[in-house]
Order: structure tokens, then C-alpha cells, then sequence
DNA sequence: AAAGTCGTCAACCGCCGTCGC
DNA sequence: GGCGACGGCGGTTGACGACTT
């Protein structure tokens, strides 16, 4: 027998999220965090299952979220990400943070795997007499993979008290800049629903009509100069606190939503309240692992995109890079 | 214009790992 | 250690619009 359904399924809703359930699952997100969704619908009075409230937070609702068309980086990054971590979609998303392993999953199973087939069997038509192209394919793929085996093992062959001081020092480096506020843009993600649900006239079960394109319009008013502001004000607040690249070695990846009021608070160490608190991923494990130098394999699977990545990421990297050849 | 087919993507389902009791 | 609750994840579904016949 399986498990007991985690909700009253009489009780339930289920189905597309109305613009009102929304404004109801993102004012209580305000108020309280995402956290303990056990209790979100009964506070709320949502007749949604716990679930379903984290989902439609995690996929649609929380800010920094970027929506619409893949950038040609993106695409690089994903396939270079799938041919390492495989289908572990959520794994990916941390590489991009402003896409969501929903959107990257889908990404891939409707387009990008029809696309690499496309290009597989055009290629071979092409030079049938060569090799194959799965052949080269893997040939490139052993090839990385040992490139980034010999950069692992590189860095793992340093003293262990260098990695654990130096990763100290790292930790209190990423975790000041990479404070961003969260909530502030939920407000323009809001907004943006409403925009969708006037122009769009509901139909009688309370489902609205969704072309897939609409929500590239959030930063595109009038928010979008005080944003570039806040951003430019962030990056000199980094630069002042010694930067992020002599770890990270790459551009820090500003959230959309950051606002010279968090910066403020940021630069001068003032506890803020919970609407500018950042919300990250725990970085599990992170203290029991070293923290390798990783530029070779950062350099590899970054490959053109690093510019789209977050800092942050690295102590992801080298987790999964960890995990991966230690199996 | 109608019917059929395809592509997209939000949402659901069920399994798994972790945590607290 | 066993158990249940919970959160997270990946696979899958199904509604809907776009496109084709």
C-alpha cells in the first residue's frame, strides 16, 4: 500500500491557479515565508493541497523567475549540464537561477532532445563514411570528463586546512552579496498575472487562456531604470567588499528584483525584515566537503554561459562534481 | 469552416530522503 | 529502530492554442 495522500483530497481544488488564489499564496508568503506548507491552505483558506501551493510558488509565483524563450546560452548550458547530471532537473536549475527544473524539464522534452536528434541525424547523413556523431559525441564527452577528473583531482591534492580556511573565507564572501531581497518583486509577478487575467476574458471553469508568452512584460515599465540603479549600486557595493570573482571567478548574477534599499542594508550589515530576507537552497553539505579550486571544470561546463550564472553555484558544482566521480 | 494532429507547459502523481517523535 | 509527516524531485498527464489537412 502506498502512502496516505498528504491532503484531503475531497477538499481539494485542482486545476490552473486564479490570479485571487495567487494574491492569497503570495500575501501569506510575505507575511510568513515559503516554509511549512503543511500549514499554508489552512491559513490561507486555499482549497489547495499543500503541494500545490509549494509548486505554484516554486514554478510561477517566486521572484526572479524569467519566463519565455531560452537564450542560445542557456540552450549550451543545458545540454552541457544534461550530458553531466543527467535528467536531475533541479540540479540544473541551480545553474540557471532564473529558470525553474519545470521549465528546464520541459525545455528539454519538447525541444532541445527533438533538436540534438535533428542534428544527429543530419549529420550523419551528412558524413555517413566518418565516425558517428554519438561516436564523436562521446569521444568529447570522455575527453571533458577527463579534463575535469584531472582538475578534481588537481585541487583535491591540496592541504585539507587550506581548503577549510579558504572555505570559510568563501562562505562569508558569497553569503553577504548573494543576500537579495526575494519577495519585492512578487508584487510585479502579481501585477503581471492581473495584466494576463483583464486582457484575457475568463472562461466560465475559472481557466484563463495562456499564449506562453506573456510574462516577459514584468521589468519592462517603468521599474525597469530604479532596477538598473539598484543594480549598478549592488555591483560597487560588491566591488567595495572585495568582489566575488577572486572566488568565484565569474560575474556575480544579479537577481532582477534587487533594490537599493536592500543594497543599503547589505552594505551597512543591518538586519532587515522577512520581506528582504534572501531565500536560497541550503547549500547541503557544504561544510563536509572541500571546496575545490574547480576553474578547469567550471571552465568546461561553463562554456560560453558563464556570464547568465550565479556565484553561488559553485558550491553546487562542486557537490555534484563530487558526487559524480565519487560513483 | 471543420476536424484532426501536434506542441507547449502548468499542474498532478507517486516515490524517496530527511527529520522529529 | 520504527513510524509518520513533510518537502523535494522526476515522470507524466491533460488542457489548450496553433497548425495542418
Amino acid at each position: 500500500m502506498g502512502r496516505l495522500p498528504c491532503c484531503d483530497k475531497m477538499r481539494v481544488k485542482k486545476g490552473p491557479w486564479t490570479p485571487e488564489e495567487d494574491i492569497l499564496l503570495v500575501s501569506y508568503i510575505q507575511e510568513h515565508g515559503p516554509r511549512n506548507w503543511k500549514s499554508v491552505p489552512n491559513h490561507t483558506g486555499l482549497l489547495r493541497c499543500s503541494k500545490s501551493c509549494r509548486l505554484r510558488w516554486a514554478n510561477y509565483l517566486r521572484p526572479g523567475i524569467r519566463r519565455g524563450d531560452f537564450t542560445e546560452q542557456e540552450e549550451k548550458m543545458i545540454i552541457h549540464l544534461q550530458a553531466l547530471l543527467g535528467n536531475r532537473w533541479a540540479a540544473m536549475a541551480s545553474y540557471l537561477p532564473q529558470r525553474t527544473d519545470n521549465d528546464i524539464k520541459n525545455y528539454w522534452n519538447t525541444y532541445l532532445k527533438k533538436k540534438l536528434r535533428k542534428l544527429q541525424t543530419a549529420a550523419d547523413i551528412s558524413s555517413p563514411t566518418n565516425s558517428t556523431s554519438r561516436d564523436r559525441w562521446e569521444r568529447r564527452l570522455q575527453a571533458d570528463i577527463q579534463t575535469t577528473r584531472q582538475a578534481l583531482s588537481d585541487a583535491l591534492s591540496r592541504g585539507k586546512s587550506d581548503l577549510l580556511s579558504e572555505l570559510k573565507h568563501d562562505i562569508d564572501a558569497v553569503k553577504k552579496p548573494v543576500q537579495v531581497p526575494v519577495y519585492a518583486s512578487s508584487t510585479e509577478n502579481i501585477a503581471r498575472l492581473l495584466r494576463e487575467w483583464t486582457k484575457k476574458s475568463p472562461k466560465p471553469d475559472g481557466r484563463t487562456s495562456n499564449d506562453g508568452s506573456s510574462s516577459e512584460s514584468s521589468f519592462n515599465d517603468g521599474s525597469l531604470s530604479s532596477i538598473t540603479d539598484a543594480l549598478s549600486c549592488y555591483k560597487s557595493e560588491i566591488e567595495e567588499l572585495g568582489g566575488l570573482e577572486p572566488f568565484l571567478g565569474l560575474e556575480p548574477c544579479m537577481e532582477p528584483s534587487i533594490s537599493s534599499e536592500v543594497s543599503q542594508s547589505v552594505a551597512s550589515g543591518e538586519t532587515r525584515p522577512y520581506l528582504f530576507q534572501e531565500e536560497t537552497k541550503p547549500n547541503l553539505g557544504v561544510l563536509d566537503q572541500p571546496n575545490v579550486t574547480l576553474s578547469s571544470c567550471r571552465k568546461w561546463l561553463y562554456d560560453d554561459g558563464a556570464d547568465s550564472l550565479c556565484g553561488r553555484s559553485d558550491f553546487h558544482l562542486s557537490e555534484h562534481l563530487l558526487e559524480f566521480f565519487s560513483s
